[in-house]
Formats: structure tokens, sequence, C-alpha cells
DNA sequence: TTATAAATGTGTCACAGCGACACTATGATA
DNA sequence: TATCATAGTGTCGCTGTGACACATTTATAA
């Protein structure tokens, strides 16, 4: 055989640094918060960046593998929805040449992780106000802003925000989950409709006090997808 | 300084293979139709694939220049609509090992491109319900699948299929094309009060026939966004 | 010249789902 | 037992889509 061959040589090319980084969103105190890393390393060594790294392509079968090895690295669980936002990329946006860095989008219930994170120093749930007067690595800031509105998009015409919550939740804490996410208040009555067209809940017996008339509980039903309505709430 | 520094070594990890893909669709002779390459390499040489490759990081300032390049290689003109779709990354859906494809998802009118493709034998506008009885690379099927539904979900909530027609074009014109993606017939009425809301066009004096009546032409007015609309149309 | 076909464009009613808001229900607390 | 707080319901109005009848304008053929 000769050894002009139209098989293609894997060096060939210089092939772009490739990352994998998640934007993990809960809601806390009433605030929208999101998973931040202090970084130790350079680039950017000193400032914030978003939890993710290299692919590990002896053991990761896909980024998503990746994303979520990265997150429990940090956070020690799984969130509870992961979907991709997008890659960014660009010949400027880290020092060392031309990079890609595919974002993921997380939701993780408060509870779930709280008391793990509080004992790591590097890493800390931080209100996503107050991102612009931290020191952010690389694009991140951009990153962040452009998965608040995916996120909020996604509260308006979806049930996600559902996965900012514990298992058994009530129709408060919904609504003030997602009245946190979109920044404007809903009608309880909307919501309730929503919930009950839907066909993603079931209810459970044991109601819960809540400050006043006990509140019906719901929990995600088992193995159900995401519904999507077919018209946003109010704008 | 130390040898035994915290900068991270380029070479230090074995980055995935990093391609960029396009589904280029647009509407001919009533039917969907994307653009595929005869594939000339292995792997899969001689089946259809997607067109694109890898980024030339010399040259390309973001992977969206690379996905234009490479459709502009096959087509000689610039798509009207680029969008990101989705990272598809495996260990398997390569044999030359862990890869990654950032699938961008295209529109352009069949008018702009169609004798410059019909000179060329490798390049071809195949019909989307013909993709599963043909030999496809990779897993560029399922690709294409998921290009295809968003393409459909975007049709219901915006105005993006205007971008498969000509610059001048009929209410008719566009409720066909809308059609043809969506596999369904939609009101006339309803896209006419779309148009009339969505603030996205100008109509032009000149007047063109269509079989009957003479029909109002509209383009869009340049520099707008696409515009979405809260409500979708019949699913 | 006139009738017909074909497509464009309009008028309008019904329906679904969200917003608004008053009203009822139920548990804690004084 | 009265009051407060939160949960939950009833219902009217609004908006945008679906449906469909009707009117308009052009080409074509009798």
């Amino acid at each position: 055989m000769s050894t002009m061959t139209n098989s293609y040589d894997i060096n060939e090319f210089k092939n772009p640094l490739f990352t994998v980084d998640s934007v993990l969103f809960t809601v806390k105190d009433d605030a929208l918060k999101i998973l931040m890393v202090k970084r130790a390393n350079e680039p950017f060594i000193g400032s914030w960046g978003l939890p993710g790294g290299f692919v590990d392509v002896d053991s990761d079968t896909t980024t998503d593998v990746t994303a979520l090895r990265k997150l429990e690295e940090k956070t020690s669980v799984a969130p509870q929805y992961l979907e991709q936002l997008q890659a960014f990329s660009g010949i400027d946006r880290d020092p060392r040449g031309f990079s890609v860095t595919l974002v993921y989008f997380a939701l993780i219930a408060a509870q779930e992780v709280s008391s793990h994170i509080e004992t790591i120093d590097d890493v800390q749930w931080i209100d996503i106000d107050k991102i612009n007067s931290l020191s952010i690595a690389f694009d991140h800031k951009v990153i962040i802003e452009q998965a608040k509105e995916r996120l909020q998009q996604k509260a308006l015409y979806s049930m996600v925000p559902v996965y900012c919550l514990p298992e058994y939740f009530t129709v408060g804490q919904l609504k003030s989950v997602i009245e946190t996410i979109i920044g404007k208040t809903i009608q309880r009555k909307s919501l309730i409709r929503r919930i009950e067209s839907a066909d993603m809940f079931e209810t459970i017996d044991e109601k819960v006090k809540s400050g006043g008339r006990l509140a019906q509980q719901y929990k995600v039903k088992p193995g159900v997808d995401i519904v999507n309505f077919e018209r946003n709430l109010s704008t």
C-alpha cells in the first residue's frame, strides 16, 4: 500500500482546546444563584469561574458524562436537570489559543447540596446579581448571562423550575421559585391550571404546614418528560 | 521559578477530535431538503455526510466562521440563517476515538444556490424523507432528525421559515414553506395576522402573479431580529 | 363580452388559556 | 373566638388562533 492514502492523520491539524463547563442554578433565600469555583490554576488564577474542565477521553463516554463528573466533584451529587446550553468559541477567549467550551445548563435543589458546599471554601453559590461586581474568568460573564436568559425563557413555557425544588413541593414553593427566576410575579391560579393540565405531577396524601392552611404537596411523576406549554406566561 | 507551576501544559491531556458540521435546510419542489456531501475520505468513504470539517485555528475566529466557511465551499454563498443546534459527542461515534462535533442549523433559499449545486456531483439536496434509505456517515441520521425537530418547533412560534425564501416573497409562498416544514396545513388568516403583528416585514409596491389575483410581496426589514410569538400554531 | 376557475385577501364567531381579582377554606396564634 | 396568613376556587375579560364564509382580482376559455 502506498503511504499516500485518504485516511486522516489525527495529528495533521492543530485541534482547538476543548473544555466542558456548567452553569448550575439553584434558588436559595429567594435569590437565583449559580455555583462558582475559585480558580486554583492559570489562566485567571484567583478569579471565579464555572465548574468544568477537560474531557477524560479514556473514561468519559460523552460530554454529558464530563459535565456530570465535574459537577459531582464540586457538589458530590448529580443535578436534577441537565441540558446543553451552547458552545462558546474564539481565538481570544483563552490566552492559550483557540478554544471551545461546551456549556451545560443544570438545575438542582439547594437543599440537596448546601451542607456539603458550606464546608468548601473555593466553591460557592453566588447570587446572579452579584456576578457583575466580581472578577470572573474567561468569557464566563457572557455565558452566565445567556444561561440566565435561557432559564427565564424556559420558565415561561415549561415546568423546568421544579428541578430547583426538593422531591416534594407545594404550589407556593413553585410559584416563589418561578418568580425568583423570571423576576416578576405570576398568578397562583395560572400556575395551578398548568400543574393540573401538564399531567406531570402526582399529589401526595400528606399535607404540610405553611403558615396558614395546610398545603397540598406534589412530586414529579417518575419517568415523565418536561411538558412544554403552547403559550408563554405574561412577559 | 520552579518548574512545578500551576500553569497548564496544553499537551498534557489527549484532546477530543473536534469538528464542526452543518445541517443546511431548504424547501424545494414542496419538499424539505438538506445539503449532503458524498464523503471522499475515510472514515465512511462513499457514504453521505453533513458538510463540515475541522477548525482552522489560524484563520477561523470562532466556530461560526468555520461553519460558514465549510458551507461556502459547497454552496459558494452564505446561508441566510445560521444558529447552533447542539454538540454531539461520544467515544464510539468516530472510529478514530472520542470525538465531538458542534452542529449548526442553517437555512437558505433554494434559488440562491441551486444552479451551483447542480454542477457538482458529490454535493446534493437530499429529501429529508429519503435519508433513512441512504448510507449516512457517523451519527448524522440522528443529528438530522434532531435538527428537523428543532426547525419544526421554530416554525410554530417564529418566522424563521422566511429564510428558506428569496428576498421578495408572498404570503402564499411562506404558507407553503411552513406547511412543508411542519407537515400540516395552517390557516392563511393566522399567518397574515402574524406577519402584520410581527413588524418584521415591509410590503413591496410591485405585486406578482400567482395563478389568480396578484399577490402582495413582502421582504424582511433590514436589520430586524427574528420575532418569537407567545403562542405556538396548532400542534 | 361574459362566465368560470384559481388564488389572494377580509370579516367574524367560537374556543382555549392566561390575567385579574373577589371569594371561600383551613390552620396557627393571640 | 376573632384575626391573620396562606391555600385554594369561581368567574369574567382579553388576546390570539382555528375555522370558514365571503369578497376581490387576475387569467382563461366559451
